[in-house]
DNA sequence: TGTGTAGGCCAACAAGTGTTGACGTATTCC
DNA sequence: GGAATACGTCAACACTTGTTGGCCTACACA
C-alpha cells in the first residue's frame, strides 16, 4: 500500500483529502462506465473539477489511480452461521444487493475483461473472498476451488448480462425472481454431493 | 452486408481477396486478445503484413473492420429434435465446443463489455439465435425471454470465468465436469415448471 | 503498345493520450 | 514578521491513435 503521500503528520485530516476523494469518486464512475482504456485521466480530472496533473501527483500514474479507486470488499456474510440449506439464497441476495448499490463492481468487471492487471485483481477477489466462504460450506475440501468457481460462473454471468450487457430480459427480471431462479443453482454448486 | 467493394466483375475471385481475409483474420485475433480499444489498426495491419491504409480502404474505418471481422453464428443445434430432457447437456456441450475452437466469441465478449456497439451486437446474437431456440423448448411462451436470459447468464458466466478472466479453478475443470455441473442448471432454466 | 485501373506503400495530418516540470498561491509553522 | 511547504494551475513534452491523399507498380484490356 505505498501511495504517493509525502510524510506529513497524520494527526488531522489534510486539506487535500477532499480533492483526493473527489478524484477517486470520479475515477470509479469513469472506470465503471468507460472501462480502463477509455477512462482518461483528463476526464476523471474534469469530473473532479481539478487539473489532470493533480491526479498524477496524488496517484503516480493511471494504474495507481485505478488501484486506489477500485478496491473491492464483497462483505460476504458468514455462511457458517446459516443453516446449510440457506446459503445459496443468502449468497445470491447479497450479490444482487452489492451490485446494485455499487459502481465499483461494474468497474472492476469491465476492466478485468480488457486489462490483464484487472483480471488478476478479480482473481484476487475470488481467491481471498469467495474461496474462504466456500471453505465453510463445501462437503469435500478437495472440491472447494471447483465449487467456488462454479458459483463465480453463475454470479458473474448474472452481472454480465444484467449490469454490463443489459440484455433486456435479464434486466427485466425482478430481484426476487433472480433469487428464486439462481439460489437453488448456487446451493447445488456448493453443497450437492455430486454433479 | 454492404462492404466497400467497388463494382468489379464477380466472375473470378479478385487478387485482393487474400489480403482481405488476412486482415480479417488478424483483426479477429487482435480484437479477441486486446479488446476493441487496444486493438489498433496498425497492429492488425502489421499482423496481416499490410499497410494500415489498406485496412481503411477495404473497410472504411475501425468500426467497419470490427463489423466485418466479428460475425457470430452460434450454429445452435435444433433442440426440438432432441428428447426434452437432453437439451441442457446439448446446449452446454455445444457452447463449450464453440468457445474453445473460436476466437470470435472471445472477441465479441471482450468488445461487448467495453463498447456500446459491441453490447448491442451481443444483444442481437441473444435475440436472434438463443431466443428462437428457447422458443422450441420452453413450456410457457410468456416465460421464454426470461428463461433464455437465465441460460445466457449461466453460459456467459462460464465464458467469462474460464476464457477471459481465467480463474484457475474454472480453467482446471475438464469439459466433462463443466457439462456435468452446468447441464442440469441449463436444463432447469429451460424446462422446469417453476423456479 | 499504350492506357486505365486495381492494389499497394509512404508520409503526413489532426486529435487525443499519459506524463512532466516550471510557476504561482495559500497555508502552516517558527 | 518570514520561510518552508502543501496545494493547485498552465503549458508543453513525446507518443500513439484513426484517418487521408499522393504516388508508385503491375496487371488487364484495347
Amino acid at each position: 500500500m505505498t501511495n504517493g503521500k509525502p510524510p506529513t503528520p497524520l494527526t488531522q485530516s489534510r486539506r487535500s483529502d477532499a480533492t483526493r476523494t473527489a478524484i477517486l469518486t470520479a475515477a470509479r464512475e469513469r472506470f465503471a462506465t468507460d472501462g480502463y482504456e477509455r477512462a482518461t485521466i483528463r476526464a476523471i480530472a474534469k469530473d473532479a473539477s481539478i487539473d489532470p496533473s493533480m491526479v498524477m501527483r496524488y496517484f503516480g500514474n493511471k494504474e495507481g489511480v485505478f488501484a486506489a479507486a477500485v478496491s473491492i470488499d464483497l462483505k460476504l456474510p458468514d455462511l457458517a452461521a446459516l443453516p446449510r440449506h440457506a446459503v445459496g439464497e443468502a449468497l445470491v441476495t447479497h450479490f444482487l444487493a452489492m451490485w446494485e448499490e455499487n459502481d465499483v463492481l461494474t468497474a472492476l468487471l469491465r476492466v478485468g475483461v480488457t486489462n490483464q492487471a484487472g483480471a488478476e485483481r478479480m482473481q484476487g477477489v475470488f481467491r481471498d473472498q469467495l474461496l474462504p466462504v466456500a471453505r465453510h460450506v463445501c462437503p469435500d475440501p478437495e472440491q472447494i476451488p471447483a465449487r467456488a468457481a462454479l458459483v463465480a460462473m453463475q454470479l458473474l454471468g448474472l452481472a454480465v448480462t444484467r449490469y454490463v450487457l443489459r440484455f433486456p430480459p435479464a434486466v427485466a427480471l425482478s430481484r426476487r425472481e433472480v433469487v428464486a431462479w439462481l439460489a437453488p443453482t448456487v446451493q447445488r454448486y456448493l453443497t450437492a454431493p455430486n454433479p
